[in-house]
DNA sequence: TGTACATCAGTGAACGCGCGTTCACTGATGTAC
DNA sequence: TGTACATCAGTGAACGCGCGTTCACTGATGTAC
């Protein structure tokens, strides 16, 4: 009950729950999102099977934690790839999905447990906002490449349009299902297409 | 080592096979794709435990047969919506996506286990077929929308892109993300908009 | 600087559990004569 | 039609396993005086 952060770095173990989490992801990067155990991460991190209970409530809590990690991780990608094109133009928003598509692939294992996290139930209000966050990004290249506001209803349907297109390409690419299409094209081409066809329309009044 | 082909119903339980099936369907619509058991499918087809390696060689085989007759149903799903349509119509096109839509949100445990496969290994031949027949459905109507062949490279690329599509807005309605893009519209005018913007454009020579 | 004390991260043993799979078996069914 | 036999779907008991979680504990660290 002192006043002092959470800082708190190198205690026993040095910092246990960021090494849990971190052990989590592996796993479940090898095996899947069910496919990792609280004993398998402790024994990762070389400390005893009840050491996690310390750090998390339970299971489900770890996943979340892991969820929130990969979050930060995947705005920070998207933010990144916006910034590196001139604001407003359609080249920003196709690089948005470039780094979706691109932890995706990078983290497959992660990217199915973040929008599969049935167990840890995903309707914590911490992962929702994570997840509102990701979305804004998104948001914004629209409606700067479209010379609107992002609350604006035309905004909002084509950045949806938008995300469920990347959102689909990268599962069908991490599920190999994209292979199926025998004719591809490479990533950029195909986003810049994809993104001109939705924004390159006129707006409707 | 008979001449007969593999009829064979009722027997002693009648058909433990297709209960067995059905019995892994249900549990993996209530507990997730991993969320289930030998055990447990057998106790609800009220057999013991190891009844079901009568049928099946093991856990992931069941899987799979589960896998296997999801995916009849979703391209019978997926037939029907084109044929309810003149060929060749962008309605046609919406319309096999449709079915798409609704099957994920009619059964989104066993849509998340048709395509997050990852322990029964989905490469085997039986599946990869059925996934081939699958996109064929969206191929065709691709093909005779463009009014191109379905081995033409501009259908393959555009019925590829229809299909991140589809596939993305569903997994994005069956987690709950969809709710994050404020002004929603409807499936069919939605899939529609869509549609129109990736057949609508004129086609390169 | 030194001492006494509070804190709390990590231990290790233990628990009860349900699982996947095997095994020798039983007994109902289909078939050949 | 009746009998003998082969088949094989389903039984039930058993196995070893790793899991999630709990508990009383220990001992290193930080802090107050």
């Amino acid at each position: 009950m002192t006043d002092k952060p959470a800082v708190r770095t190198a205690y026993h173990h040095g910092d246990l729950r960021a090494q849990l989490i971190e052990a989590v992801r592996d796993l479940v990067e090898r095996h899947g999102p069910d496919g990792f155990s609280v004993a398998e991460a402790a024994r990762r991190a070389g400390v005893s099977s009840a050491a996690p209970y310390k750090h998390f409530k339970d299971r489900p809590e770890i996943l979340r934690g892991v969820v929130s990690e990969a979050m930060d991780r995947l705005r920070a990608g998207m933010e990144a790839g916006a910034a590196a094109y001139p604001h407003g133009s359609i080249e920003a928003v196709a690089a948005v999905g470039r780094a979706y598509v691109s932890f995706a692939r990078a983290e497959p294992g992660v990217f199915r447990l973040v929008f599969g996290l049935t167990e840890g139930h995903a309707d914590a209000p911490d992962l929702q906002a994570k997840g509102q966050g990701c979305f804004g990004v998104v948001l914004h290249a629209t409606a700067a490449c479209l010379h609107l506001q992002p609350d604006d209803r035309e905004v909002q349907s084509r950045a949806y349009m938008l995300w469920s297109f990347v959102h689909g390409h990268s599962f069908l690419t991490i599920d190999q299902k994209s292979t199926v299409a025998s004719a591809r094209i490479d990533d950029w081409t195909y986003l810049m297409t994809v993104s001109r066809a939705i924004l390159g329309q006129p707006v409707q009044p």
